[in-house]
DNA sequence: TGATAAACGAGACGGTACGTCCAGTCTTTCC
DNA sequence: GGAAAGACTGGACGTACCGTCTCGTTTATCA
């Protein structure tokens, strides 16, 4: 962190901590997280796999959930950019399957199992949420407001509201599995949230 | 279950199973899971509480996961009832009220994260999904279809996609808890389904 | 210990102890403790030697060290027999030949070192103190009643300090390593302690 | 050590050890060690305690046994000089009675442990039999040799043998704790040893 | 008077063992 | 003869120290 002594700023005494180390325990956590899931997520054996003692895991998290939350963070889903183009409808409908595309898996399972399983208070807890789940809705937001200022959606439009009916979805069908997860639900979604479902009147 | 011998059936010999002890463990189950937690529910501590030997409980249910969902399938989260009224869109807004009114609580949280860290292949989990998570989707689905053939909303709308627009925001709150979970964003919500955000042509 | 349900006493409920894990356990230490010596015998280590889990060792004692007392317990040092016959004092010198034989060796020194590091106010450590340092020293006041009776020592004699006289130097060899603790030293200081070292008169 | 490069021996470069830390460590060492007794001396307590870090102690010290003995050995136990005077007998009882108050202590208990935990091959932890526990038999030699010369003794008496069979006892008692360890005990077994407990033949 | 070299404090490192909690299984007695 | 109770093996927990290492700092000498 404060590794950059800055010019004025002093460096801490003693041994500086290893930031290979600490890469290896993240590499470890996110190769057990991916292969065997959340719950084999074990202090124990990501000091194992990675050749570190347990102590140095502890330095710097203080259990397995938080390691599971800063593994996630240190490798964050990619979704994919897309080229602003044509219409924001068909923006939103190209981002969306990328977001699908990039949780529809193992690892996204995991993920969304390990937001969950957090608490939300702690810093950590906060900046998983903000850089991984919340990520792309950002993204989603970038698309709205450039729809709004082309006139494409309604200068009334609750924002917030629309940003949780487009990606709300997506984590429900993940965590409840009742519908699929398909790409083509990311065009159907975008499709009927534009329109509504009211009757329009004539 | 096979209690009740009636028809000529033959009694199983041996010690019959004590109801008296699986309510026991189903009521010491679900007072864990909303007072410490779906992480501290370990089967040793249900023994204790329940004052039962652990292979009593390993016999009705086969590890921790599986009691937790059976302890919530045995509660299931009471939304209110409606009284069907008015409008489709007021019925909707009244009745996404009693789902969060039931699901924005410390159990609420509970029920969440034990959707997202079941797998969804067993009979307990599918009934749990079912009983639980999705009750009251099938709630709404009914509504929409009586809106439908009031013809308050398009006959040509994607009813599944329009549910998880309806009750995705919701559980996607909850977990993520990036926006409050009020009974206001139940009338947004339904406000901003039925409209859609697509500018309307005059 | 209360294992046997002596007609009306009523057993406990639920599974008993297992006397096999607990001689399983005590030999395992016993061998941890010749082979390897008392700073080597772990919990962990006794656990893994004898195909048994911690907590069942941790069951029956609070502690490594409460397991070498046990261990030693149960293996006392065996002195060996003297056939009572001639003159006490031979008598004695065979015996103390037959104490230096037993704990002139990696396990004597073992058993020394646990006797030193043993605080000595718990029941397990008198009985260790009784039952493998100070049993040896009974045979040898048995010894010295005998003399007493056929006027070998003079009626006067303090027994204990001449018990302390004669098991004392043993063991003051044994862990100061001064001087070589041999067969030959046993006649010595038995001659020694029978003759006193101040000048006769007459 | 080798401080002092009188005769045109070349100084080592660099900065010269501290013997304030070194005085530092072995007090904190002694302090510990009387305090909380050998089982907590660990290097990491001393560090802590005598504000050094440790790579300072295993500079002067392979681990935390040595450091023990080195701790043991920068403050010998002070048996009281005594006055040569009247008999042998009582020089010696007096000089036992010295002994065994410089013993009979929390302090006298760990050195007696640190003496049976020792293997005995370094330089050290001869260093520390010599100076340590073997000091006051050097004192009892000396008054032997002067009571044979005065022909208070018998000119064949074997000297080691009576040496071990005065002191050995003190550190029975003091190890196995069958009897009291008391200045009565110095006169009692000078007595004793002087007289023998075989009948006198008139 | 600097440069150089070793010892200094601090503390992180890879490890081992601790003593505890819990998972599931096994073995006994009770109903 | 199955239910109930509790001991069983085993694995992971989070902590304490081990003995080693790498820092930046201090203190001496040698050039």
């Amino acid at each position: 962190m404060s590794q950059a002594p800055d010019d004025g700023g002093r460096r801490k005494p003693g041994r500086p901590r290893s930031e290979e180390a600490r890469e290896k325990i993240l590499a470890a956590a996110h190769a057990i997280l991916i292969g065997e899931g959340l719950g084999r997520l074990t202090v124990e054996a990501v000091a194992a796999r990675a050749h570190v003692g347990k102590p140095t895991i502890y330095r710097y998290w203080a259990n397995a959930q938080e390691l599971a939350l800063a593994a996630f963070l240190s490798r964050p889903p990619q979704v994919r950019e897309i080229a602003p183009s044509r219409s924001a409808k068909d923006d939103l409908a190209d981002h969306l399957a990328g977001v699908i595309a990039a949780f529809a898996s193992a690892r996204g399972r995991q993920i969304a199992l390990t937001m969950a399983s957090v608490d939300g208070v702690s810093e950590l807890s906060k900046a998983f949420r903000n850089q991984v789940i919340l990520k792309s809705r950002e993204a989603g937001r970038a698309i709205l407001a450039r729809a709004r200022e082309s006139g494409e959606i309604g200068a009334a439009t609750a924002v917030e509201t629309a940003l949780d009916m487009i990606y709300g979805p997506i984590f429900y069908r993940l965590l409840a599995g009742h519908q699929p997860l398909s790409a083509a639900f990311a065009a159907e979604l975008v499709e009927t949230v534009f329109a509504g479902i009211g009757r329009k009147e004539g």
